[in-house]
DNA sequence: TATAGTTGTAACAAATATTATTACAACAAG
DNA sequence: CTTGTTGTAATAATATTTGTTACAACTATA
């Protein structure tokens, strides 16, 4: 299956946040008009952020922001932050394998190995972006279309 | 979330074709067996398999075999091969953004070209083992376990 | 100190995806 | 023609994701 919607929901909130920050107040009512989703999604994934150490967020008078210079926010710290894949493996095994069987028994010892250094690959590409890079984008993309 | 478990159940049916030829015939029953699901299971996977050029399967009397040369199947193959993530893209957008908001409507151009980078570098990595890597693997697991 | 607007979070509901099961026609080989 | 098997549809069970409702806790301000 595909990595969760939370992480590129996660990315989109960021750019929102860097680049509203200014003439809007960031409440998760605005994040969620701009993804179209649900208020309390985002404010589950902005606990997440937080919780990561990548955004603040207001309490009573509301609004969110970014507390990391963003080119010290990495894709992989978003993707670890909102937890996507299940106990930080990206590969799912089948559950109980028949232990009478030589390839079932040994399967995980097998395989973790060379998955793990598949799983790595995509890591160490995700921290070679930063959230900075993302908004570089972002801004040229936007400033492209009114052309 | 995680890649489906049809992937390394895949690449464990895979094994235990090579390491079970000889000894038995092998019916999906026999490797539902090994993997501990259930043989409808393995059939679908078979057939995506199969699909794919990568193993022959005998209607009626039975049986299933490797039908490439085994260094000739890369881990990329089998992956391609069972379908695992949606339309070939690893990570999943939320429907609908915002068509009003200049990062909603643009978070797919955005985003696309970098994630697409990410992509790769998991599928080249994945393209570098092959299924001969993991059955000698294999093998080594199996005989360190009887020391 | 009300009031208004907001976050944090629990509880629940709906939608979707995965995996399992049952059933049976089609087939191959003795 | 019997036995064992594959191929596949239909359906069920389970798990996961996403959405919704509700409300207490909180902040700022009138």
């Amino acid at each position: 299956m595909q990595i969760s919607s939370r992480f590129t929901i996660a990315v989109h909130v960021l750019i929102c946040i860097e680049t509203f920050k200014e003439e809007h107040k960031i409440t998760s009512d605005f994040l969620a008009s701009s993804v179209n989703a649900n208020p309390v999604i985002i404010r589950k994934l902005l606990q997440q952020l937080k919780k990561a150490g990548i955004v603040a967020v207001i309490r009573g008078s509301g609004g969110a922001d970014i507390c990391k210079s963003l080119d010290a926010i990495t894709l992989f710290d978003v993707y670890e932050a909102v937890e996507c894949v299940e106990d930080g493996k990206l590969f799912h095994f089948h559950e109980n394998p028949n232990p009478l069987c030589p390839v079932g028994r040994n399967i995980h010892s097998i395989l973790d190995a060379r998955l793990e250094q598949i799983q790595m690959a995509l890591e160490k590409e995700m921290k070679s972006v930063t959230i900075q890079d993302i908004v570089n984008d972002s801004q040229k993309m936007i400033a492209e279309e009114k052309v």
